[in-house]
This record gives structure tokens, sequence and C-alpha cells, in this order.
RNA sequence: GCCGGAGUAGCUCAGCUGGUAGAGCAGCCGCCUUGUAAGCGGCAGGUCGCCGGUUCGAAUCCGGCCUCCGGCUCCA
């Protein structure tokens, strides 16, 4: 038989040869470095037969710089494994769930004996077992056995979720046979692809034990994870677990106590105070933002923060959302604080009558919004349970409603060039917890989906994670350390303008029913300060600087000059400060670059030559 | 909310298996009057997260709670 290789040559082959093969006969070296074979673009063992015609490439460790991604995820892959063989050899009778290859590393998720916990400081003991693994190079060995098979090997083992794994692989997706890989002691159930042995996993470190539920369910059990990371080199292991902790460095919370920017007390968790300098970053986005929504035509309003609960009653939020917001009674009235502005924005579109001619119309409003997220997800800036939306609601017609979504994602588009964000756009659809009939959910759904394919956007899909009331376009960023947050936001709901009995009349004088677009481009100050002060690493752009220039007088005689200068600045606008501790001028400079400073100035007798 | 870890001075952290708390930086005072990544000296600063228990004695051991960190679930 004869398949292709990469470079369009042809490979004859004898029937039945293997990827191995393949690579023997292109070359000894070849077929030494081989972990894997790619074809028509998908990766299989080495030992899996070729078909006649197939595209064929070999997946090797990187060559000359250039990293083959399969190559890094089948090694991490290999890791877990690796992992999974050490654990059941220190913790006999633990159960083994899933562990796969991830962005960064892999885990492997366990459920250990009653009475054994495994902490951070049980991983140096487990990477000494797994590290003897490595040296043995001992072999992948696939097996495709009936699911029958596999079931009685792993019920007689006691590994439950691996017979619920096979179970519902039987149940749902009506597999007959599954393969099972053995390396050394250890056999487990795995769709692989793996390398020909566990030598390949090279540089391996495991870095941290978190929970995690079986099959992400909450209401399930609850697993303990490891996590770790694997490299073909040492080099390139502590390249990565350097480049970590100099993300940590540009972590907001730090930069933010530094350049005091914000503050986290205990007598409000989840409630940023802000503080002066921080307050700067606040106010210059809020002017960003009331500019950029006049050139579009919004008008900006404020709605209470404290409103009678029946409001949230007609809204909708007391029976979906009711667990996330803070109640309280006054005067024997139940009153709630407001985890979004929409039902306010409808009580001012309703207050007077809104003709086919007033549409669409644009309320913006810098919303402060409560939210009582759940203790363990609190993070920062970026997590919190009081915040302030850049929020909008337009209410238009059915016909309008393309026109004005993609008018929003321009807008922020727009918004997030000025900081060179590349956002992530995800589509999120409908909820099991919703209003609503289906079909008004397929109409909202595909007017979002049309908006996005108008204009040749990619996106992804979050099935399930649409709001109560509407489906949803997102915008996401990530942090330092890569962890993905949603910013913006453009949402479609025909729900509330429905529950609030909102109408305009149309053309043909009857009463019609607007639709809502619910939209927040920065999403909230605070998470977006967040993300931008990881971003700049604390150094923001001049317009943004909380402090602008500092200007440092070298000796007590020239602070009034210092002064002087100052004043100038300040009169021109600019944000400036003046060093006048009795500091020495070196140190003086040293704080300002490491304070971000974006200009300094010396006040001194004459020009200064900087010296050789 | 769940799992694991941690809370000692404003910050970063020492403080072995119980005997009553320390450093650096920051702060304050003084000296120095300065030329591009930390001048010098001194002083002050802590109900060791909170509550309870064990003990002659608890920062240290035990329990509960709060908060933070890493994840999970969930969300801007």
């Amino acid at each position: 038989m004869r398949v292709t290789l990469p470079d369009g040559t042809s490979l004859e082959l004898q029937d039945g040869a293997t990827g191995a093969d393949a690579a023997a006969a292109i070359g000894p070296g070849l077929a030494r470095a081989a972990l894997a074979v790619r074809v028509d673009g998908q990766v299989r063992d080495l030992s899996a037969p070729l078909a006649e015609g197939e595209r064929v490439e070999i997946v090797t460790p990187p060559r000359d710089g250039q990293p083959d991604p399969d190559a890094l995820w089948l090694i991490r892959h290999d890791a877990a494994h690796v992992l999974a063989t050490a654990v059941l050899e220190l913790y006999p009778g633990t159960k083994i769930s899933i562990g796969p290859p991830i962005e960064g590393g892999f885990y492997y998720d366990f459920e250990f004996p009653a009475g054994v916990t495994v902490s951070e400081d049980d991983l140096p003991r487990i990477e000494e077992r797994m590290r003897e693994h490595v040296r043995a190079a001992e072999p992948f060995v696939r097996e495709d056995v009936t699911a029958g098979e596999a079931l009685e090997r792993f019920v007689r083992e006691g590994q439950d979720y691996k017979v619920e794994l096979i179970e519902d692989l039987v149940r749902d997706q009506g597999v007959e046979t599954v393969s099972l890989y053995t390396n050394g002691p250890f056999t487990d159930l795995c769709r692989g692809p793996h390398g020909p042995s566990t030598k390949d996993v090279g540089a391996f470190r495991l870095q941290s034990v978190a929970g995690a539920y079986w099959r992400g369910d909450a209401s399930r059990q609850m697993l303990t994870r490891i996590y770790g990371t694997a490299f073909f080199s040492q080099e390139e292991l502590e390249a990565h677990m350097r480049a970590l902790e100099e993300a940590r460095a540009r972590d907001h919370r730090r930069l933010g106590r530094e350049l005091g920017l914000f503050l986290l007390s205990d007598y409000a968790p989840g409630a940023p105070f802000w503080l002066p300098h921080g307050m700067v970053l606040f106010n210059e986005l809020t002017r960003l933002v009331r500019e950029e929504n006049a050139k579009r035509g919004y008008q900006e309003v404020r709605t209470p923060v404290l409103t009678g609960v029946e409001l949230w009653r007609q809204s909708g939020h007391w029976d979906k959302y009711k667990d996330h917001m803070y109640f309280t009674e006054v005067d024997d009235r139940l009153v709630g604080l407001k985890p979004m502005n929409c039902p306010g924005h409808t009580q001012i579109y309703a207050a007077e009558r809104r003709s086919y001619r007033d549409l669409p119309i644009r309320y913006s409003e810098a919303g402060l919004v409560h939210r009582h997220e759940p203790s363990g997800v609190l993070h920062g800036l970026l997590r919190v349970r009081a915040f302030t939306q850049d929020d909008a609601h337009i209410f238009c017609t059915e016909e309008q409603i393309e026109d004005e979504v993609v008018g929003c994602l321009e807008m922020g588009f727009g918004i997030y060039d000025l900081f060179g964000f590349e956002p992530a756009l995800e589509l999120s659809t409908r909820p099991d917890n919703r209003l609503g009939s289906d079909e008004m959910w397929d109409h909202a759904e595909g007017a979002l989906r049309q908006a996005m394919e108008r204009r040749g956007l990619q996106f992804d899909v979050g099935e399930g994670e649409g709001t109560f009331y509407g489906p949803k376009i997102d915008l996401h960023m990530r942090d330092s350390i890569g962890r993905s947050w949603q910013l913006g936001t453009v949402q479609l709901d025909y729900q509330m303008p429905e529950r609030f009995g909102l109408e305009y009349t149309g053309p043909d004088d009857e009463p019609h029913r607007p639709v809502m677009i619910h939209r927040a481009l920065l999403g909230s100050f605070e998470r977006f300060i967040g993300i931008l002060t990881e971003h700049y690493a604390g150094e923001f752009p001049v317009w943004l600087a909380p402090v602008q220039a500092v200007v440092v007088p070298i000796a007590d005689r020239h602070l009034e000059y210092a002064r002087e200068v100052a004043e100038t600045l300040r009169a021109a606008g600019a944000r400036v400060e003046v060093d006048e501790r009795a500091e020495s001028t070196r140190r003086k400079i040293r704080d300002a670059e490491l304070r971000n400073r974006r200009a300094s100035g010396v006040a001194q007798d004459r020009r200064y030559t900087r010296p050789r």
C-alpha cells in the first residue's frame, strides 16, 4: 500500500504496516524519536495500522525549535497515566476517574480511600514514584476489549467511576468495544493515543491539589484532583515555571496594593474600596464610556439601588435569581438591592407613551449592582459581589435587533482596540433555569447568531449558559495566568418587556411589544480594571496612569521650583506629584519607576548631562 | 456552596516536637542636600483572624466560625 507524507511524496509500505513501520521506513532516527502518527490530522498510536492512501505525518518531540502541540499533549496525557500509576501504588484502594491533558499540563481526579487526604506536601513523594516509572521506560500497550470484558475487569477492581463511564458509553453511544492502555502495573480505560513508552514524559512536575466534582456535577462526589505539567526537557519546564512566577508578579491583587488602586477588607468581602489612584482609572474609564455612549445615541440614566421587592417579582428575578440577591426589611416592607439594572430601565421606558418613531431608545447607566456570589468564587476585582456595570438597555423593534446587536459589538471592539484587547466571543444559549417559550429562544438565539455571522465573526457556543431571560454574546479576556473571564456582554430579551407590559404604538396605530437588548461592553469597571492592570502589568498608558509625572527635586533648594513645575503641569490637566522626601535622588527616581509613573522630571541647578 | 491549604507588625515573612514574639521593607524622628534601580542612625509598631476547649502555662494542641489562596460548581 502507499501513504502520503507531508512533503507530498508517497511511501510504499507492506499491507497492515503501522505508524512505527512508516517511521522506520523513512529513517532510523525518526523511528527512534517517533511518538505517534498523525493521519489526516488525527493523532494515533504508532502501533495503529495505516490504510491505503492516508496522509501520514510522524509526531515527534520538538526539533529545531519546531514544537508540535500534539506531541506535548501526548506526553502530558502519558504523564497523567503515570500519575495514576504512582497514586495507586502509594494509596492502594484509590478509585480513579479521568485524567486528561489540558492547556498548560494535565490532571487526574481520584477518590482516595476513606480517611486519606492528600495535600501538596504529598506531591514530592508521588513525583518520586512517577520518576521511577518514567525511568523504567514502560511501554504503553493498547488492548481493545468488549465493553463487557472491560466492565467485568473494573467491577472486579472496584473502579466504580470506570464502570460508570463504560456503562454510559454503551448506553449513550452504543459502543461495543473499548480500549485499555497498560503501562507497567497500571491499566486504564482510555481512548488514547499514547506514546510508545513512559520514557518520553521527560520533565514533569506536580503543581497543586484541588477538589473537583465527579463529572463537574456539584451534586455528585467531590474528587481530589492533582494538577501537573510536563515538557520534553527540563529547560522547557523551568522556563514554564519561571513564566508562571512572572505572571504572578502581574497579579492585579498584588499590583492593586502596590500601586494604591483598591483595598479589599474583611468588613465587606467581595466589595472593593477604591483608593485615590484606582479611582483615577475608574473615572477615566467612566469618561471614555460616557463619550462613546453619547456618540452612539445613548441617553444616560440612573436607577435606584434599593427597591421594593415587587419590582423583582415582576421582573422574574425573584423566581430565578433571588438566591443571589440581598434583601432587607424596612418599614415593614421587603426591599432588595438591585443585581441588575434592567428592571429599573423598563420603568423609565414605561413612564411615557412610546411611538415606533422613538425607537430604538438606548439608556445607559453606570449601575452599581450587588450579587451574592458564593464565597468560594470571590477573586480580587475579577469576581466580586458589588460592582458597577457600564450597562445599557436598548428598546427596539424586532426589525432593528440585528443592526443594534451589530452596533453593540462594533462599539465593543472599538473600545477593546484602544487597549489592544482581542476578546474571544461566545454565544450562550438557553439554560435549564429560564423564562419564556422555546419559540422565543429559537428566535432570539437565531438573531444573535445571525448578527455575528453577518460580520464574519468567529465565536464559540456555550450551550445552556445564557441568562434566565435570554441568550447572549459574551466577550472574554484572559488574566495573567490564562484564566478566562467574561467582560462585555450583549443579551437579547423578549421576557422583560412582556413581564412589564412594555409597548410602543406602531405605524398601524396598534400597540406592539418592543424587544430589549441588555449590553455592557467593559462588563464591569471592577473586572475590567483587574484585567487591564494585569494586561499592562501596572504600566498604564499615559491617559489612564493615576500619576502621569513625578517631579524630583535634587536638593531642598530645588523644592520651590519643583512645585512650580508641578503646578504648571497640573494647570494643563496633568496628574503630577512632587517627591519632597529627604531621600537621595537615586532613590526618588527608582521609586518613581517602580510605581510606574509614566514620566519623571528632575528639578536641578543646570542641565544634567548623563555621565558615560 | 464544595475540596485542599493558609491567616504572626501597614507589606513580605521567621518563630523545632506548648514556657508568653522577631527580621527586612514601609512609618516616625534626626543626620545627609544628594545626579538615574534602595544614603546613615535611632524610635515606635502585634489581644499571633475571632470564639470556645485542653493544660500550671497556648501563636504553637483540639473544636466551631470568619477571611484569604488554589481549584470545582456558578457568574460581569
